[in-house]
DNA sequence: ATGAAAGCGCTAACAT
DNA sequence: ATGTTAGCGCTTTCAT
């Protein structure tokens, strides 16, 4: 049964002496086919090897029972982690996962999408990297199910997943203020040629909670950081406010440098994501600051080696996998016809404290 | 443009007013079509919102730019790192990536591979969770380019892509021991229950060098400290040689606690992975020991952690994008339609030296 | 350079 | 319960 011909429905039909339709019906597991004839159907089968042409099926009954998938970066633990979980769900169901990578960039997002439309998928799961720039999207669904992972995208009414990290930020800062720390940095990307200067972005956001949706994650875990420092009644020091602009740890490791390296540093640091904890964790041991003498470090997203570092670090745990499977399964759902309004789907973060925060060693510095 | 049914070749042929062959060659670029007609249809595709259905396409034409790639698990650095590189470079190309997981189960890999061949993808790269039982590869190859990475199946002859780990970790050894250790332990994952108990296949291992391909990474790892211990003219302690069993961190940590809790534990240790890395470091954290003081560490692949953490874990790093780079490049060419005979591409390791190594602190331990 | 027609492998009506 | 027929949307002869 070698060679580049495959075997097709016609000859497997030929063989079992019935026609194509009959053969069809007992391998394809549709209509009425008597015991015998299945049987005699699926031994012929089984002789020639014969393997069912998905892209035929597909052609005519118009699903492919693929799902597409666009993610930032494929190689990130936070990525892996829900693909993982996509994967799980939907391969359990027989789905396929085509799988793109966006570089969180819009021209690479848009041309997956279409890539994956073009061939067909029965859904999409997209981790916009846009949250305004997406008419693709917005398009998309028109004739597809789509849900949003980790972000949303103003205006665009579709099922989401993701966490509430503005309320986690805000718990995570109120924590550190409340062990005594006064000046607590931040890192975060916050890239936003679109959205202005932070000031702009905030007030807005903190006038219109619904806004809030629109922004991206970093944002989202700044303004924590900020309404935990007005719930306070402490003042915000802009400087203390490090916007990488790129998610990247190398970026996040300069910054990281610049702000320690002033002479009125923090006594806190507040990572706003995986690349930015794990940048600022090489600046902070470049460095040869103690944690937590000299710097108290909590970062959202729990990576696997925060756990074993000593002191271990505190974190904001993102249930990724969870996230992932919950994406799969509203889509699946979706295909499979569910008309309800749209769903926006926040899971519970997990604080996990390890040994990462102190308080100030010193009286509260001042400048 | 909104609804089900998306616009056909022919109504886009209708709107331009010519026949649908004609519409295809403008659209599809084959065959010929003046520039004034091209021009017409492609016109007509763009108000319609004409998008191809590359089922369709791919139906008649055989082939559906589409690559199937199994991993072992999408989730750890390993495989998304590869899947990385896989994906730059077929992305590149307008390929698309339909990606599985097979777990390191052999059934979920049998489906895994009938599931992509189904869906016709144009060609497979693999990651074999067991290197003899692949009859699920070997008739795969008779109608599909297959390109194995990192471990390769005896007897099938495919191109792969992998590292010397044989000489990477016998290397690694040597220079432990040149550094004084003579108790080293080896932390790997090893299962074999069709290979027999270590003596077994080391021996056959050891006389037949080209039965070393079909060993698996593990396995070849525990090769070179064999036989950098027997360069040394050093005994291997059966007793230090721990099998996890399975690719599970928590499993090694368990075998790493057992190990040091020995009376005459090892002055080193060496791990044959990432998860064995995680393991054991988890263990050796836990249990308070000062490395390179109390224990020198040196692991099989080199994780992101090992950079930063004091002291920094020395590691033979893999290059893992460039492994996924190389075996995409390598199965494009043979869909191409390459015919040389197989290639088997080892790529360097390179060794990082942090600080997790010094020499035992007393004399040579005895028990 | 363009069109007519056949057909990729399969499923879905519609007969029987 | 089974067979006949007509396509799914596209590419590919083969004419013209």
């Amino acid at each position: 049964v070698k060679g580049r011909t495959s075997v097709t429905i016609a000859e497997v039909a030929r063989l079992a002496g019935v026609s194509t339709a009959t053969a069809g019906r007992a391998l394809g597991d549709y209509g009425y086919a008597s015991e015998a004839t299945r049987e005699r159907v699926l031994k012929a089968a089984r002789k020639l090897d014969y393997r069912p042409n998905l892209l035929a099926r597909g052609l005519i009954t118009g699903r492919t029972r693929t799902i597409g998938v666009v993610a930032g970066d494929l190689q990130s633990p936070f990525y892996a982690a829900i693909l993982r979980g996509i994967s799980d769900v939907v391969g359990r169901q027989g789905f396929g996962l085509l799988i793109t990578n966006s570089d969180e960039k819009v021209p690479e997002e848009v041309r997956a999408v279409e890539l994956l439309r073009e061939k067909q998928v029965d859904g999409l799961i997209v981790s916009p990297c846009d949250t305004v720039a997406a008419g693709h999207l917005r398009d998309a669904v028109a004739d597809l199910p789509l849900v949003l992972i980790d972000r949303e995208v103003a205006g665009l009414e579709v099922d989401s997943v993701g966490v509430d990290s503005v309320a986690s930020s805000r718990d995570c800062i109120a924590r550190l203020i409340g062990t005594g720390h006064r000046r607590i940095g931040i890192i975060a990307e916050l890239e936003s040629s679109v959205w202005g200067d932070v000031e702009t972005i905030l007030a807005r956001a903190k006038s219109d909670p619904t806004s809030q949706k629109g922004l991206f994650p970093s944002w989202q875990r700044l303004l924590g950081y900020v309404l935990a420092h007005r719930d306070a009644g402490l003042p915000v020091d802009p400087d203390l406010i490090r916007r990488v602009g790129e998610y990247s740890a190398a970026a996040a490791e300069r910054q990281t440098h610049d702000l320690l390296a002033q002479p009125d540093r923090p006594s806190a640091l507040f990572t706003a994501d995986g690349l930015m904890s794990t940048g600022a964790m090489a600046a902070i041991s470049a460095r040869g600051l103690r944690i937590p003498d000299d710097l108290s470090l909590v970062g959202f997203d729990d990576l696997d080696w925060m756990a074993f570092v000593r002191p271990g670090i505190s974190a904001v745990a993102q249930p990724r996998r969870a996230m992932g499977e919950a994406a799969a399964r509203m889509l699946l759902e979706r295909i499979e016809g569910l008309e309800t309004p749209h769903r926006r789907l926040l899971l519970a973060t997990q604080r996990i404290d390890r040994d990462s925060v102190a308080p100030p060693a010193t009286a509260p510095q001042s400048a």
